[in-house]
DNA sequence: AAATTAATTAGATATTTTTCCAAACAGAGT
DNA sequence: ACTCTGTTTGGAAAAATATCTAATTAATTT
């Protein structure tokens, strides 16, 4: 078992004033986030948006609500960065934005690290980020 | 490395329906969590609380606020399951509680499952929370 | 050019959130 | 019993959110 491996992460991230100076600059960002997740109505649209790229009028759909509400919350999901929209002619274009979810997603896994199987995670995540071209079996 | 486990998993996740059935439950906790993170304020509380279990009093301390409105955050951090508190004489003391926050992280891994880093992460996670004696070396 | 379709904007309303201050409550110490 | 100390509760005010309908803008079709 590569003790040395899990030690220097360990070290990285058991020194917390490090670890929330690493988490600041994205307080901003996180906000929107973080509010933008917090409406079921987005959630389900971000679910819809990860099987296939979707027009406004699509979106709204399914929906209970006017198409006005709809693109409102579409613009708050843009804001915060989990989506992008693209207008191509007289449709804009709605696509899911992996990114900005996966820095909260790594933000909370920070704070999930205390327990064993999440440090190991967080481990493993901070390692398969890294080293992009890793030699994991170099210990 | 074994290769059957990363199938097994890959299955998993690729059903997207399936996926979203499993999160369809926690649908109001994850109103709850994700609104409890939306504010920095509540945010950097549980930052705080990542050192050390703190009384209410000394968690409002650094913040230019009333120690009521302290105290209400602190209430809506412990509804969304972020935190527990348990009060002891007249003290009432805060304690992080990791496990909404990985409820809502796994949520999030969902989401970021597409890009192959976060497959990869995923991947990973979900591993080592099944395997609880597991033989990592074994690639 | 007129009509239709896609989407946003504007203004109105209801609800929720954040915060304050002051009061109340509850334990502990004197 | 009185008095600190720790914490919550009860309005109240300001700001933000979610929603509606109606009007508007912009692109396409007829």
């Amino acid at each position: 078992m590569p003790i040395s491996g899990v030690f220097s992460i360990f070290n990285l991230v058991v020194d917390l004033s490090c670890a929330r100076a690493l988490m600041a600059p994205m307080t901003a960002d996180l906000d929107l986030v973080f509010a933008a997740l917090a409406d079921p109505t987005r959630r389900r649209i971000l679910s819809m948006l990860l099987e296939d790229d979707m027009a406004v009028t699509d979106v709204a759909e399914p929906f209970d609500m006017s198409l006005a509400a709809v693109s409102k919350h579409l613009t708050i999901l843009a804001q915060a960065g989990l989506i992008s929209q693209e207008k191509r002619g007289r449709v804009k274009w709605c696509q899911l934005e992996p990114n900005a979810l996966r820095d909260a997603s790594v933000w909370m896994q920070g704070f999930g690290q205390f327990e064993p199987v999440n440090l190991d995670a967080f481990e493993r995540f901070l390692e398969s980020e890294i080293t992009t071209e890793a030699a994991p079996e170099a210990e």
